[in-house]
DNA sequence: AACTCGATTCTAGCACCGCTAGACATTCGA
DNA sequence: TCGAATGTCTAGCGGTGCTAGAATCGAGTT
């Protein structure tokens, strides 16, 4: 019994190697640089070995997304929580948000724009992914408004957050102005006060 | 003189074909099925004619890219025309844009999300780039309300719209309920009335 | 009308990609 | 100690973007 232990969990430790040399790689030159060829090389396997621990390329994207989506839940309520009031929670999210997209944007690709063969917005949607969309609501739903549903409400301010991150990256946003537009969004869109 | 010029206009044209071909391969099956060795098939020429005319493969999406602005900008401008009152041509504006990103994702992903090795928000900018913002800005520039530079809230909403588009595409948000989030992003964050 | 020579286009190939069949090595149970 | 099962590797498939150099074409000149 304890070898096949000792081998299970050999085998966990090679794959979690591969997810966060994947993830490494990413963030240092981008997604085109993770290929196959590398990625065995720096685990010091063949590439074989990565099929055997996930069904290509797409499914080690999809391991680094989750791995992600945790982080990215973890650092919006950690944001959140040190913050006072329905205004200064919303706007620590929006920064946290944008933050850790402008800092990990190769994983947040792999969360938001990659196909990582997941599933998402589903019953079956893996957990960190639902986390990371619960973490949005927690704050969000409280600011949702009258008469317009606290989920449906975090979708719309979370795309305008994807917006605004997505577009300064591909250069399409001059990123000076990054502060007054989520001032913006967050004046506009949330409803704060009781006043 | 008169053989020259008909050599340029011949290259001119075997140019609009190679662009056009590309799009329409694009819009059938995704920019991965534009090779430039399937792309050389379908014009009837060598790879290398690809290369006397663009400087690779970045250059063609680029190509795509200005003719679909173009585009985009003329149905946000028909679609606005056909309003009546700010909240109506926003919600036209709003409705024209995400159709337009549903209807041609793979143009809409070469103008917005790929890398055709275009300048974006700057002065070199092409001509049909800025034109698109302008045709933005024509109407959200009007429903800015009070304090908000009209050039960023076009930003700020067009942002929104992005997130919007991009997510439902790529199966982050469920179709379903886009209309109900466009209201919330319309009514929140336009500046409607003189009331 | 034939020829020359520059412009044009093609063939063939580079290094790389994701992925996999089948050979080889290693380890385990009898 | 041997046979089988498990694990890993080598080698290769068909594909990618891109390009050097050969081959062809055609316009202007004799």
């Amino acid at each position: 019994m304890s070898v096949q232990e000792r081998k299970q969990r050999e085998r966990a430790d090679r794959e979690r190697l591969i997810v966060a040399t994947a993830r490494e790689l990413a963030e240092r030159q981008g997604w085109d640089a993770v290929t196959t060829r590398r990625l065995a090389e720096r685990i010091e396997y063949s590439q074989p070995v990565l099929y055997s621990h996930f069904r290509g390329k797409r499914e080690i994207i999809g391991a680094v997304a989750l791995e992600g989506a945790a982080e990215l839940a973890a650092a919006l309520r950690a944001a959140t929580a040190a913050a006072d009031g329905p205004r200064a929670r919303v706007a620590a999210l929006a920064h946290a948000y944008l933050d850790f997209a402008e800092r990990h944007p190769a994983v947040y690709d792999a969360i938001f724009q990659l196909d990582g063969g997941l599933p998402y917005a589903r019953d079956d949607t893996p957990e960190p992914l639902k986390d990371a969309f619960a973490a949005l609501l927690e704050t969000l739903g409280d600011v949702a408004g009258p008469g317009v549903e606290p989920g449906l409400f975090t979708e719309v301010f979370w795309s305008s957050l994807h917006g605004l991150a997505t577009l300064t990256r591909a250069g399409r946003l001059p990123p000076e102005f990054t502060e007054t537009r989520v001032a913006v969004l967050t004046d506009r869109l949330a409803v704060l006060g009781p006043a």
